[in-house]
DNA sequence: ATTTAAAATGTAACGGATTACATTTTTGTC
DNA sequence: GACAAAAATGTAATCCGTTACATTTTAAAT
């Protein structure tokens, strides 16, 4: 390959000539200007970018943590951050961890070992070990989606306890008074804040919180259904089921479909994200739409901030939801 | 940051020493080992890895082009390359072109200027401009997926074609025989052949190929709604649909429900991919199964492979399909 | 034509780890 | 204890752009 001294011996100049020529073309005289340049197209020279980003210490690559891609969700989410990145001049590398902590720790110590500039966590769990950590203590990171409070990283997330109550409110409204959760995993913090949510929209309508509502999932279609073909078969059953993401949601109607209940005659379904899937399941999903790909973008600007020494304090993002009413969730049934 | 010209003099030896004692440490005495291991502590050693891949000219990163990550049968893909990325020391630079050609020549620059040591595309289309080309005049490039065959490249590939042609003969084999096919863009590849697998099925069993029965869609739900918008209005309606991928089934199947239509028992649905969500449809959905996560740990396999230069002539891999019956395909209607 | 300021170009150091080659130290043998 | 061989360590070049600083050339003003 050749480099940029090869470029300087073509065209007869200095390498710091052709350097300039290329970097700032105002500063070279335009008969260098065009020596250069014809110089370049001969011996076919690319810049070598390894060489300026180890030299400038700059990487403009950002490293992204996300527990599966194949999540619908988080994959518009990172669409969302390619988009703005690309924008930036920025790279993403993609880390899939599977929420496996080794992984997680391989990916983040690219950051201390000057392979990226930042990270971005789309779950935020256990903070990382010291090794990770730089310099000022503080790893350039910013957490989107899922949260925990304590930190001192800037985060985008959703109002997760507002979105749930709003959401059971609906339920409630269409006179549902026993309405079911399919759960997120126990360590998920939106776990813990749609739970929340949840109890508060039963607390205001004075009914009391019911532990047996509760069934354990994990995001994925398998656990809906699993959780479906449970509530299907509950003695005093529940009229609706508000399930914390729309792959639970979907994997629960199919069970109780599959079981003869009529959604959203028999039993009411509600989920969580909006994905592109919901609006033409049967019945169309009632979910709460979050700005997916607005998270991605919002998440990746705030980083190159925080890279760039632009924020002093770790700013809190909250960004809008909405309830999106379709076909999944009616009155509920008198019996 | 701390260099390793810090740790050697906290530990009183040379860099040429603290490098050996961390990459060969049985080339050091293990008295040395252990006062260079203690100065890396001391002084909060990390590797500038840049600096490590800037010299090597190994940068140890992969790009990979696709377009869109919100395609589920995609983010399966990316999911297993991921993973033999990992194993074998590599990571993924992903970029989402949204089938932008100036994206991919954005991306596809990263490896002529040396940030990337490879390439693998996911959907091949025209062939890259000599910019982009290195000076074996070949890039190291592995195709997966959607596959143009003139090209020089090693590809992963199914075989649409033998794929499309067991499927429509499945449709066929249940007594159909007016098959709707909702196409992908005319641009793919993908397209052509697994057209060409469907009419093979016709022409073997003597069906003239109609024109009329192939609708246009673009692998989304959305797509596939339109299209099952109009087929449910055709005053010849076929008996059956064959769409290109599972999301377009799934859009199709949600249109001809609303119109009325019963699946199967008044036209049957065939999908493409196998996407989880199409075991949770209703009625789930006939589809062809693609090993997908195989396919991203084959390509990158194969690309490290060429990295290396391990391989001499391009390999063309064709991964196994399977076809997988559920509930949307049933016998055609006796009218 | 002379002086001065401005523009253009050149020289060389720099970033951080690796490694060929040189040198020193240790080990082993007679 | 002397010497050779092996092991350990050190010195310095290298990868390739960028840029501070030095030098030369050009332009402008008197």
């Amino acid at each position: 390959m050749a480099n940029i001294r090869d470029v300087a011996d073509s065209a007869g100049v200095s390498v710091a000539t052709v350097s300039r020529a290329l970097q700032q073309p105002e500063r070279v005289s335009p008969k260098t200007r065009t020596k250069v340049m014809t110089a370049v197209d001969l011996v076919g020279y690319k810049p070598n970018l390894m060489a300026v980003k180890f030299r400038s210490g700059k990487t403009h690559n950002l490293v992204v943590l996300v527990p599966t891609v194949a999540n619908v969700f988080f994959a518009r989410v990172i669409s969302g951050m390619q988009e703005t990145a690309a924008e930036l001049g920025y790279s993403i590398l993609l880390a899939n961890t599977l929420g496996n902590p080794d992984i997680e720790s391989h990916y983040a110590k690219m950051v201390s070992t000057s392979q990226a500039d930042g990270l971005i966590q789309l779950r935020a769990l256990n903070p990382f070990d010291n090794s990770m950590i730089n310099d000022n203590g503080l790893l350039p990171m910013v957490n989107a989606c899922e949260v925990i409070d304590e930190g001192n990283y800037p985060t985008v997330s959703l109002d997760n306890r507002a979105a749930a109550k709003a959401m059971t409110e609906h339920l409630l409204g269409l006179g549902h008074n026993r309405i079911a959760m399919i759960k997120g995993p126990h360590s998920s913090p939106l776990t813990q804040d749609r739970l929340s949510g949840y109890k508060d929209a039963l607390n205001d309508a004075n009914i009391a919180f019911d532990e047996d509502l509760l069934f354990p999932g994990d995001f994925t279609l398998q656990a809906g259904y699993n959780a479906g073909v449970t509530i299907a078969q509950q003695v005093e059953r529940p009229t609706a089921v508000f399930c914390e993401n729309d792959e639970t949601a979907i994997g629960a109607m199919q069970a109780l479909k599959q079981a003869g209940l009529r959604i959203p005659e028999d039993i009411s379904v509600a989920g969580f994200d909006d994905i592109a899937f919901s609006a033409f399941c049967d019945p169309p999903l009632t979910t709460i739409a979050q700005p997916a790909e607005e998270f991605g973008r919002t998440a990746v600007s705030l980083l190159i901030d925080v890279i760039n020494g632009k924020i002093r304090k770790a700013p809190k993002v909250i960004m809008p939801f909405e309830l999106i009413a379709r076909g999944s969730t009616g009155p509920a049934r008198i019996v």
